[in-house]
DNA sequence: CGATCTTACGGGATTCGTAAACATA
DNA sequence: TATGTTTACGAATCCCGTAAGATCG
């Protein structure tokens, strides 16, 4: 029924707005940073676009007609919808709002991903932080499926769609029961712990895998298999076997009558990588975490890791 | 805290959209009617503008950013909103939308305006009215207040603020019971009405008052005063005295027992004025019913007025 | 090599500010 | 007459389209 879409531009409204508000050319130009005349122009050229009068003016009298008086509010409305906009935009920028998603490893997730996310948290409060606390396969998953911003995880996932790169190293370290006889070998080597009852985990896990390729030819004797390095733990401080986990783990050993003991066999070495997906941009949050998370790998030291005692609960 | 609100236009904002839809440059220029590097161009503003990349792209393919996906949402918004306010000023101008506010004497209202409103309704059903059927004092002061858009009133308000022009004239009717002796004389003078018991409408009625000036040195036996036309109706039916009318009222009258009379006494007559607020455009919807009433005035002849049967009510 | 986005650049339209004209209380 | 809006006009700016360059599949 009617023509095409007038060509209103925003700074039109603005001008009408500014002159509504003032009603006075003269003012309202100067509140705009124009000339009056320039200001006159672009009131004149909306009022054109519309097919309509805005303002009732003589020399000494502006103001609305009752179509000006309605179309404020509209106007008013567009603005602010801009303005919202920006601001959100802004705050996306200043990493007031936003969200990030992390997949990670539970070893990582317990032990080394607690004091960046604190750090984190206390930089941008008002980011949502959420975390995938799963094995390598799922971390890679779901960041291919999109629903993770980036991974750490034990598989190099470098794909078509997907780029791994190194994060960090994970030597492996022998556990048992305090008093066990392994212990008071000078070196143990992989034929001294295949003697004994082991507690493997399951063979999704990336531990396993790491230790099956490791020991390829050596014949364990595999006691059980569990999903839970807490399982692993309990069974070998009730002295049921010994075990091998890797570093990032060992704050689930850390109990009484179990001892831990640094293996540096060559080739025994679990590769952490950083994955996300090529060609597609983080968010503003996910940048940021991720260049702390890039910044800041576990340390590979023997010694464990600072804890923070003044940390606040993140959630 | 951030810097000053980014020169964003709208035709960032369209181009932006098309490209989010489209998902390629090529294609959403044509839609666009832009040539392809005039709209990589508006991208390439609008992020600037906002300091944010909004797409990842490469030659074979484009997507948004995380924080595209959230703009999109943003631009959408402000572009609905600027879409709603166009279509309500389109709406303003095909009256399809509006509001109009009347004032008039009860006797337009009651005789002579339901036809009009009858056009008006039929041709744009869309447009608020309200209708204020009062004396003419109250009638001025509701233009004056900007409560009505115009009024129909029998006091030339020509002030400062108020503009009226004649609308139409109204001529008196002697009204009496069949039979009274009166009807009997063959030119009915004023001294002869001011023989007989005389029902009077109150003194702030522009009736009254027009009698008043007219007769003005002449004694009425003044029965009563009352404020409704329809009380003089019944007690001059009942027998109780006379009275004078103007035509418009007369269909107040058209009662069995009743006989009217039109009386073509110098000066004597009714002046009735289109009033409205000086340097103030109507609205829309009002200017187009000022139009109508202006076109259209009350038929002065004697013969009462044409009534539509096939009309609807109006509300 | 073909399709697609970006950069370079000249021409044209838009918009600005100054100055003069116009209108109203 | 003084204040304030509109009109006139030259100059600077912005924006568009064509053409060449770069990049990825």
């Amino acid at each position: 029924m009617n023509g095409p879409r007038p060509n209103v531009s925003l700074r039109q409204l603005q001008a009408f707005l500014a002159l509504a508000e003032q009603r006075s050319f003269t003012r309202a130009a100067a509140l705009s940073h124009l000339s009056q005349p320039a200001f006159s122009a672009l009131i004149s050229q909306l009022e054109g676009a519309l097919g309509l009068r805005l303002f009732d003016r003589s020399t000494r009298h502006v103001e609305p007609t009752p179509e000006g008086i309605e179309f404020e509010r509209s106007a008013r409305r567009v603005l602010a919808e801009l303005d919202a906009a920006l601001s959100g935009v802004s705050d996306q920028l200043a990493r007031r709002r936003g969200r990030v998603s992390i997949a990670l490893l539970p070893s990582l997730a317990a032990g080394w991903l607690p004091e960046i996310l604190h750090d984190y948290r206390a930089a941008y409060p008002g980011v949502e932080i959420e975390v995938a606390d799963v094995l390598s396969e799922p971390c890679v998953d779901l960041v291919r499926r999109g629903q993770a911003d980036f991974a750490l995880a034990a598989v190099r996932a470098d794909t078509e769609e997907l780029q791994a790169e190194p994060f960090c190293r994970d030597d492996f370290h022998l556990v048992c029961p305090a008093g066990h006889p392994l212990l008071a070998l000078a070196e143990v080597r992989p034929r001294d712990v295949a003697a004994w009852p082991f507690v493997h985990m399951a063979r999704n896990s990336s531990v396993r895998q790491y230790l099956d390729s490791a020991l390829h030819p050596l014949k364990m004797k595999t006691l059980m298999e569990v999903d839970q390095l807490a399982t692993v733990m309990g069974m070998v401080r009730a002295g049921l076997g010994v075990s091998m986990i890797p570093a990032l783990t060992l704050f689930h050993f850390a109990q009484p009558g179990l001892v831990t003991r640094r293996l540096a066999w060559a080739g025994l070495e679990r590769h952490i990588y950083l994955v996300r997906r090529r060609e597609r941009s983080l968010s503003l949050a996910a940048q940021s975490l991720y260049e702390r998370v890039k910044a800041q790998p576990p340390a590979t030291s023997m010694r464990p890791r600072r804890v923070r005692r003044t940390g606040r609960a993140l959630s």
